[in-house]
DNA sequence: AATCAAATGTAATGTTGTAACGTGCGACGA
DNA sequence: TCGTCGCACGTTACAACATTACATTTGATT
């Protein structure tokens, strides 16, 4: 199972809970689905769907490439008409991240959406040191003998991180 | 092969090129042994072994746990008597890390000595949570295969970031 | 309407990482 | 001996990333 992060969507409209845009999903959420299952999501873990978390969720889908939370910040900013601050951006990502409709891309200290909230993944990007492009693959195998490998060295509540820098084949 | 970072040497003592210690190997570099492999492993890539390149190498293997370029600038400068800049640090981290010296957990933004620095692995990190020690895992087949995912995706050049946070047998 | 908890705002500060440029020093040829 | 060249390192400034403490708003509940 592959993707590539984001979908090229208009990175300044549309209000909270409104995301038009064309889609052509190949069994992935994208645009107004993307959010209506992120939404969803949230909900279902307990959470608000507030404007504000719409926004932040609206604009990381936008991105193609991981998006620090200041880039985020700005964006949200403009969308909003209002200056927001990082510190904000910082929480609701959080939030996003513990309730996997975002993810952190560690070794760029930036998030990508998670483009089907419902599941449940620990998943491997690999990430384009040229264009910066993050792409994602599952593979639930790979990332298992990952986490078997730490717990079979006495490590619990394990979260496995596998990142691969490289150049991608368009960069190459 | 598993290994735990760092030995427990006295943090703020000897010079440039002294790092005594009883050391305690199993097949593992240690205080000295460490410095003369890193040295010899330095000057085999045809880089200088400097004063101040020993002091950052003799400080980042007495952490126990990674260790941050701030912390490690602090230490040599006590250890130096005189302010190191967190910049120069960087310059010489990147130079172990490029030469294979020294490692970047990326999850911790922080930096840990490698204790064999002659080979060359793709390594995974075991990071606990609660304390902070970094456990140090050896498994080419299991970071082959994660290499093999991302060249299989298209990607080149691929360096695999293999990191698992959780919580260590200790802190259980 | 009073009140309470959750969400967000505001301000300040801490931590991590880079850029640009200056200085000291040894190697090496003129 | 004297440039001068390259490399390591110093100095300053700043950019990027992240957190803390506390105030204010909002909206659900009684």
């Amino acid at each position: 199972m592959i993707s590539t992060v984001g979908l090229p969507i208009d990175p300044i409209a549309g209000k909270a809970y409104t995301v038009p845009m064309g889609l052509h999903h190949h069994h992935e959420h994208g645009g107004t689905a993307l959010a209506d299952a992120a939404q969803a999501a949230l909900v279902n873990a307990g959470e608000q769907w507030t404007g504000m978390r719409a926004d932040i969720f609206a604009v990381l889908a936008t991105y193609e490439k991981p998006a620090s939370a200041y880039d985020i910040a700005d964006q949200v900013s403009k969308r909003r008409g209002k200056r927001v601050a990082p510190n904000s951006v910082y929480r609701i990502l959080d939030l996003f991240v513990s309730t996997n409709l975002a993810r952190r891309v560690e070794s760029a200290n930036a998030y990508v959406a998670n483009s089907h909230p419902g599941c449940v993944h620990d998943c491997i990007f690999l990430i384009c040191d040229s264009c910066g492009t993050a792409t994602h693959l599952d593979d639930d195998q790979l990332s298992g003998r990952v986490r078997a490998a730490a717990e079979s060295a006495g490590f619990v509540q394990v979260r496995p991180v596998i990142e691969v820098r490289g150049k991608c084949s368009d960069c190459d």
